[in-house]
DNA sequence: TCTGGGGTCCTAGGACCC
DNA sequence: TCTGGGGTCCTAGGACCC
């Protein structure tokens, strides 16, 4: 989806339209503000000058999207609102408002699975499509289906979309950027060397600063160039599995298929706190804080029919070095008292004398409710300790 | 007043088992 | 003075993605 989160919020307000905005922060409800003061009905008739501007933004917080017209100042994901502000201070903030983004997300997913039942979730504002076999694919090289669900989703939502068309997942994703906004693209095997190898490695989905910056650093700037690489030098350099990797990708090699669905591996909940906190000065509040993220980690479980046994916390310190510890439990939970605990023993093995800025819970290990192995105590005594935990017997019964 | 939140996957070492 | 070779599970950190 094209600005994903910019353009769900132009449906709401046109008036924005063609002015630079950009959403994120989230601490300040800038929709419900207006809304009280025009109703929900007007929206559309508030006057421009009525937005807050980026300038006069205070807090913590990154974009998650910039519309085309703040991407001119230099704006994009990620970057601090800060930072933005002063590149771009006269930029509409909006915050996000992820029930409308989730609503319109599963609005666009299900008008493709209407056309193209192999979808692939990539994320809130992405996915994978395998029309191979989707009468019609093959048409003017895919670009006739392509079209028709462009078409079909602004149809349904209003939004655009740029759409890749490749023989793989990796070369889709990469000529969906080649055209945007709106925009449709087909790459074939035989463009690699024409449009593909001229491209930075960067472009690769799957390296990231890290890789970007070792291969710049060993002469290697473009896909064309590791395409050159020895195979073993790459092994050698990164690794056998990563190594082997940029090296098949770099020849637009990619055999991995639409996976249609997929088990989550964790779920978690994390905040960053309007200022840095501390453990001991700020015990209180810190407490509080980390009770509400248990019970929202044991709300999301039950809610979506998960149980987990590995319950783990994430710390972000002031220098933002990040440290986590985890634990793994005899039984699997989805009760907030019994991740509060857990979490809790963790929180004792990490270092307390810093401040910190985030505070995060995750619950992993997962299994779908009423499929956990069913976990007995021996001793119910013997309740204090992880020494103790090791002395209990467990005993899985198979639920015939 | 720099730098969000929710994920996945990989690596590496140690414990533990056969 | 010597002490294997698998395998799995757990934990911590890190790269990367949307």
């Amino acid at each position: 989806m094209d600005a994903f989160f910019a353009s769900v919020e132009l449906l709401r307000y046109p008036q924005l339209k063609g002015l630079p905005v950009v959403i994120g922060g989230g601490r300040r409800t800038v929709d419900e503000a207006l809304m009280a003061q025009h109703g929900e009905r007007a929206l559309r008739f508030i006057p421009v000058a009525e937005f807050p501007l980026l300038k006069d933004y205070v807090g913590r917080g990154v974009i998650t999207t910039a519309t085309y017209p703040a991407r001119q100042f230099g704006v994009g994901s990620a970057m601090g609102l800060m930072k933005a502000a002063r590149l771009c201070p006269q930029a509409i903030v909006l915050p996000v408002d992820f029930d409308e983004i989730r609503r319109f997300s599963r609005l666009f997913k299900s008008t493709i699975a209407e056309v193209a039942p192999l979808v692939q979730d990539r994320g809130i504002d992405e996915v994978y499509i395998d029309f191979t076999d989707v009468p019609g694919g093959q048409r003017e090289g895919g670009r006739a289906l392509a079209r028709l669900i462009q078409r079909a989703i602004f149809e349904k939502t209003g939004l655009t979309c740029s759409i890749g068309v490749a023989p793989n997942k990796l070369l889709a994703k990469m000529a969906s950027e080649f055209d945007k906004p709106n925009g449709i693209s087909i790459v074939q095997q035989a463009d690699l060397q024409g449009r593909i190898w001229p491209l930075n490695v960067r472009k690769i989905n799957g390296i990231g600063p890290k890789a970007g910056e070792k291969l710049a650093a060993l002469g290697i700037q473009t896909i064309g160039e590791l395409a050159a690489q020895d195979r073993q030098f790459l092994i050698g350099q990164f690794g056998k599995a990563s190594g082997a990797w940029m090296h098949e990708v770099a020849w637009g090699r990619d055999d991995s298929p639409v996976e249609t669905t997929s088990e989550p591996v964790s779920m978690s909940r994390e905040t960053t706190f309007e200022r840095d906190l501390h453990a001991v000065r700020d015990k209180a509040e810190l407490g509080a804080i980390f009770t509400r993220l248990c019970e929202q980690v044991a709300a999301d479980l039950q809610h979506k029919g998960y149980v987990a046994r590995t319950i783990g916390i994430k710390l972000r310190y002031n220098d933002f070095r990040i440290a986590t510890r985890d634990q793994t439990a005899p039984a699997h939970t989805d009760d907030a008292r019994t991740i509060r605990q857990i979490a809790g023993q963790c929180l004792k093995r990490v270092p307390l004398d810093q401040r910190l800025r985030l505070l995060g819970v995750r619950a992993g290990a997962l299994t779908k409710a009423g499929q956990a192995p069913v976990y007995e105590e021996k001793s119910p005594s013997a309740q204090t300790g992880r020494a103790q935990a090791a002395t209990k017997t467990i005993v899985n019964y198979t639920l015939f």
